[in-house]
DNA sequence: TATGAATGAGGCTTCATTCAT
DNA sequence: CATGAATGAAGCCTCATTCAT
């Protein structure tokens, strides 16, 4: 039997980032009040504070948290021995779909994740991290496989890629979601690998 | 001589306007105090409301002036009968060495530009909306001169464009600025070329 | 014992509304500032914001509950099968007293009862109205009674006894209470009663 | 010929005024601004400061001016040798019909005569006094002519009658003005002779 | 005298955070 | 652990008044 303390715990924490995620999706970060954090996750405002340092800290929680699910998920599904035009395919796919199931996530993603505070911008870039290296990872490992270019740079090349399907995430949503996501895939994939073939 | 009290108002609001660039830069919107933008630009605060109808209203006149200088440049370098891959490589330039002149400009844009307040949002989508414009022109204008594949989805493809350019920025601002933007033209404009040309 | 949660938000709302009343009473209500309140009532400044909506609202509270104890007063104090003649007495009597006892209510009445805001105006004719329905109740009372006569204007005359007893607290208020105004009952009524009778 | 200089200064210390009364009627003292009336006054915000001490000055030379004016009417059309009664019946005709006139001096003189300041308070009792006054001086010697109890207490007594007046016009105000205020002159002449009456 | 741009003190209100219960 | 009332610092903005032209 599992910790049932450790676990309520847990599940309040939850509860938490949970209503924080709507919250700060709806209002942006600096427009989101603690106290309207609470209400939403049915607890006092105090009870805020027992798990989170501040409000910010529960920003830079959110992201980790919804950041390594989602790198998990990328992991999962992208093997090693998987062809890299495939994984890259792969990539893609997950960003759109992932995002697109999750509206709330993607807002947060792309409206505040580029805020301002010093600390939550290295707290931001530490979880983008592995997501850009896996880019990387594929990247390189498509030179080795041959089917890459081998004067790629990689370092920037992982970043037009991110930055590219970044672009059209946040674009569908400033559109007010309009059209299908995930139907641009093909087409995009399709430039990433007309740019990255050998 | 020319009215030097129209002239007077002109330059006491474009050196707030500066006053306004420094302190978003250096602190984001919403750490930035009037008093300070007010301090900066060498005002008394109530001053600053004889310009600017409030604090927002600064942040977005910014934008109209800034993206508007900007996208007017663009214009002067990037011409109709130019090759559209050159009109490309001339972009790309243009965006890298722009922002590096004015890392200010360049933080606020990269910072700010996704901010919260529905005003806000809506007046910078119409700032930039230009820009975007004349990256699709020049796509059009490619598959015409059949320097282009037919089959482009210009108004996705603008999006990867604008996109893999505005992360490489965001990239090279986070990193602290350690390398050079300008370096970076030549390989991006070829991954670009390759996901383009016919 | 009852509920000491709710009795003790009673109590500080009220130490709040007396506060104001002082305040009001002494400088007026604009150039009452709202931490002057909190300060008088002993609480922090944001505490005020917790039982009231606004500065404004402190006012139309405060007139609220004055005016309605105020008139409940008068309710007790004149029944419905006292001769008309001995109530109108007796609500003069009352409307002199009550605000010789409590100078700060006078005062406040008489200064901030004329105020501008839209929103204020209508509250305190409101909070007013059970009043002066009042006077104008005994004066049907009177003439059915047959001791008043049958061609008073009755919505006219209450306002001539309501103002002329105004005007003498208003008086006695700029005089700097420098005589008694109770001593004023029976010279009033008996002015008011020769206006009235048959 | 009269000086044209003082007559040119006359005419814009009164443009002003009438502005100040216009803007004062509609939103108080204490919410009208300073520029309003200058806009108002055709002048620019400096020039009212070459007229008037400072914006409390205004409203206390408006008050002065107006209530002067209105004095002399009253003094105009009341004689020392009219029976007392006619005269109580002019004055409230006067009363009545010259506020029905001028509704803008009637919402100033309703609303914002028992505004805050007690420079303010003073001066205004002091532009009333010849008024309530002259209602004793009628008192007086309605008694002298045998029309009028001698059993009256006149400072007493004219506070009575000037605040029943005082009331019907702010009522009338406050209702929007949906009756004729003149209409009520023969009630009230009539309920005051009465209660006057030897 | 007249202007009106500039000043800057000051007030209302918000809201992250604390702490007694 | 949980509560939520209380705190009080801080910021945006207004507007009476001044002064250089």
């Amino acid at each position: 039997m599992t910790s049932g303390l450790a676990e309520k715990r847990r599940e309040k924490y939850e509860a938490i980032l949970k209503a924080a995620l709507k919250v700060f999706a709806e209002h942006g970060f600096f427009n989101s009040q603690v106290s309207k954090i609470a209400r939403e996750a049915g607890v006092a405002d105090g009870t805020i504070y027992l798990y989170f340092k501040n409000k910010e800290d529960i920003l830079i929680s959110l992201f980790r948290e919804k950041l390594g699910s989602l790198v998990r998920k990328f992991h999962e599904h992208v093997h090693e021995d998987d062809r890299a035009d495939e994984a890259i395919r792969k990539i893609c796919e997950l960003h759109f779909t992932e995002l697109e199931k999750d509206v709330q996530l993607a807002k947060v993603t792309q409206l505040e994740l580029r805020q301002s505070s010093r600390e939550l911008h290295s707290e931001i870039s530490k979880a983008l991290k592995p997501y850009i290296q896996l880019i990387e990872d594929v990247l390189v490992r498509g030179i080795e496989q041959g089917i890459f270019r081998r004067d790629l740079d990689v370092k920037l090349t992982r970043l037009l890629i991110f930055g590219a399907m970044d672009e059209v995430v946040s674009s569908w949503l400033i559109s007010g979601r309009r059209y299908s996501l995930s139907a641009q895939v093909d087409k995009t994939v399709d430039f990433f690998l007309r740019g990255l073939r050998a």
